[in-house]
DNA sequence: AATAACCCGGGGATTTTTCCCGTGCCCGTT
DNA sequence: AACGGGCACGGGAAAAATCCCCGGGTTATT
């Protein structure tokens, strides 16, 4: 098999340097490029020819390796990218992966699995593992119903129905809220303040983003 | 290497032979067992000893395999699974990936795909292809894009960065929005006040429920 | 040159939200 | 009988959000 050209995408030489040669140890695979930003790579996208991997550094000062790879995805160039990430949360690492990236790794993963990731993308095109796996059952309901239930549990039948109103399409103010719930508007203010206490909430908006960002609205 | 077991459930017993000799032949693998159908497998859960793999045929008569990996879930006996399919749509797909599946194939795949996805599992618990990939990447697209579209066509760059900002987990005030976007508090009241316009929102927990939504959020 | 669309910003007013202070009732537990 | 938790209610005040007024600039299109 010939080999396969790679291009580096990571801010810090010594980072590049260690990977070249360990990847070039690795197997028949040839760092042709490296960058030290993911601008430094799109001004070189129409003139180096294509390769066959693009590994990006997640945090870059600058571009972070999630915008360029927003930016790859939305330019005519598509590419086989594969993230390097010190860590990082689930949402991040699906929207990465919906955006056509093809595999994630630690950046302090052995020399073992940064060879299957190579061999496993270069084959199938992809590298699958456990990180990714368990971000794609975090990211539903299914796969949290104990915090959901934990949260859950820490609610009033009134908070709940209150929160129930607050993310209410008509965009109900307090006012309107307690005349729905027939309470008076310091009654609502109560049950405001103990929900913002119980899960450092600050605002009317962070009490929505609560809700939809743990799912609770069907619940409540 | 241990031989793997690996058990087959397909209705068919024609494909389940098949399937047999095949796998036997690929590598350390041995089927213990088969079923013809997911009741089947069911009632003998508790009774067999926990199989490496456990191979599902998606179309089956009575309890389809979709249904299958949704009891196996519920129960307290967590199962490796890889699923068999002809063609199904990617809704279906996620739902099972969700469920804890741990790779799909089709089955007129060749050999090798066979014995890559086998492999794979076993190295890394899942086997990940081109076709989990795409079917990921249209659930976020194709979920109502023609919708969405049209929002985001109606909001300018900076509309669409203050709407980030206002989704955002800090639960920023106004003021602190125009300091993160360098303009004063003036101009951030013009883009709330002209996304209002365009979208019929009446208040900051307005905003957040339409981006929300609409699931704007990744395209901002 | 005119028009439109986007971007930017100051002053001021009203409403809403947020946060204090307090009170009392009911109910189940201890 | 005392206690805590949930529920309900009120006054007042600071902060934020909302909604007006008004002006300026750039850029692309016509």
């Amino acid at each position: 098999m010939e080999n396969r050209n790679i291009v580096l995408i990571d801010d810090h030489v010594i980072v590049r340097n260690g990977l070249k040669e360990l990847i070039e140890k690795l197997g028949p695979y040839s760092v042709t490029a490296q960058f030290d930003s993911g601008n430094a790579f799109l001004d070189a996208l129409p003139i180096q020819p294509k390769p066959d991997l693009v590994i990006v550094d997640l945090n870059m000062p600058g571009m972070s390796g999630f915008e360029l790879v927003e930016k790859i995805k939305n330019s005519e160039n598509e590419q086989v990218i594969l993230i390097l990430t010190l860590d990082s949360d689930e949402q991040t690492i699906i929207r990465l992966f919906r955006n056509g990236v093809r595999g994630f790794l630690k950046k302090n993963c052995s020399a073992e699995s940064l060879k299957s990731a190579l061999d496993s993308i270069m084959a199938t095109g992809y590298y699958h593992n456990e990180f990714l796996a368990l971000s794609l059952r975090l990211d539903t309901q299914a796969a949290k119903p104990s915090e959901r239930d934990q949260i859950l549990m820490q609610l009033t039948p009134r908070e709940r129905e209150f929160l129930k109103w607050v993310c209410h399409e008509e965009e109900y103010a307090y006012k309107q809220i307690a005349e729905q719930m027939q309470v008076s508007e310091r009654t609502v203010d109560g049950y405001r303040e103990t929900i913002f206490d119980k899960f450092a909430i600050k605002s009317k908006t962070g009490l929505v983003l609560f809700v939809l960002k743990h799912q609770l609205f069907d619940e409540l």
